[in-house]
DNA sequence: CAATAATTGTTAACGTGTTAAGTATCGGAG
DNA sequence: CTCCGATACTTAACACGTTAACAATTATTG
């Protein structure tokens, strides 16, 4: 990540309010517990995530009115644009380092990953 | 590392400082610098550890006489007991871990693991 | 030898990971 | 309808990762 990190940086955006940014372009309006299951955060961590980019206008949120525990979440104008300038050089970089390390062992290593982290994980 | 921290943190040492330990029970006496490429740290990180380790008897530090800026460390008999006491349940989860996952499985993941990481290091 | 550069470590500021405890709301059993 | 457990977050406390700026010491160069 640490090619991506300097491109984030010139944004003021973290790899991870990246992901979120990225997860809520994808997937419109969403509650906070599938946004931090899909981009791989805890609750806690979460929580002060979404008051910064909400403070940055990055990201906008509601309370569900149907389930009034559940805070729904979705992107803003100003978080739209942001993702929009870092696309074409992200590309990039992914191109890059799918030519340096190959593609057949990337996938060799999320798959190896994958069954590590999932029998690790059974206990 | 899930496995270990429950038994780490009943002995109040995190993984990072676990590491750290076993480093110096391994090397003897050595400067910060060697500590930090050898436990994967930075140095901040290093910095503020080896005051917390030292406040709590586990380390003891000496400033090197030949070279004044270089900060020398050793472990203390409270880090070696600390060790001692950890080591035998530590094994056992190794064995654990290996026994379900497999020597061969882990062996290609290091090795995917070390190959990626050099290649994507390489500028 | 003096000025300057490089090395070693520290401090500060910020964001995140992790655990535990707390609040608010929902849902179901009695 | 009420109580009570479960769910969805929030808050707090501490440690680490990361970057940048800084201090002290040593090495180099002119």
């Amino acid at each position: 990540m640490g090619h991506f990190r300097p491109m984030l940086a010139q944004h003021n955006v973290t790899e991870q309010q990246w992901r979120v940014l990225r997860l809520l372009s994808e997937r419109g309006q969403i509650d906070a517990t599938e946004l931090a299951q899909g981009a791989a955060l805890l609750a806690p961590s979460l929580t002060r995530m979404i008051k910064a980019l909400e403070d940055r206008k990055l990201i906008r949120t509601t309370k569900d009115t149907a389930d009034g525990r559940r805070l729904l979440v979705r992107i803003d104008d100003a978080g739209a644009k942001l993702l929009e300038e870092v696309r074409p050089e992200s590309l990039k970089i992914y191109e890059e380092l799918e030519l340096r390390i190959g593609h057949d062992k990337i996938e060799a290593l999320i798959s190896l990953l994958n069954e590590v982290t999932d029998k690790a994980t059974t206990r």
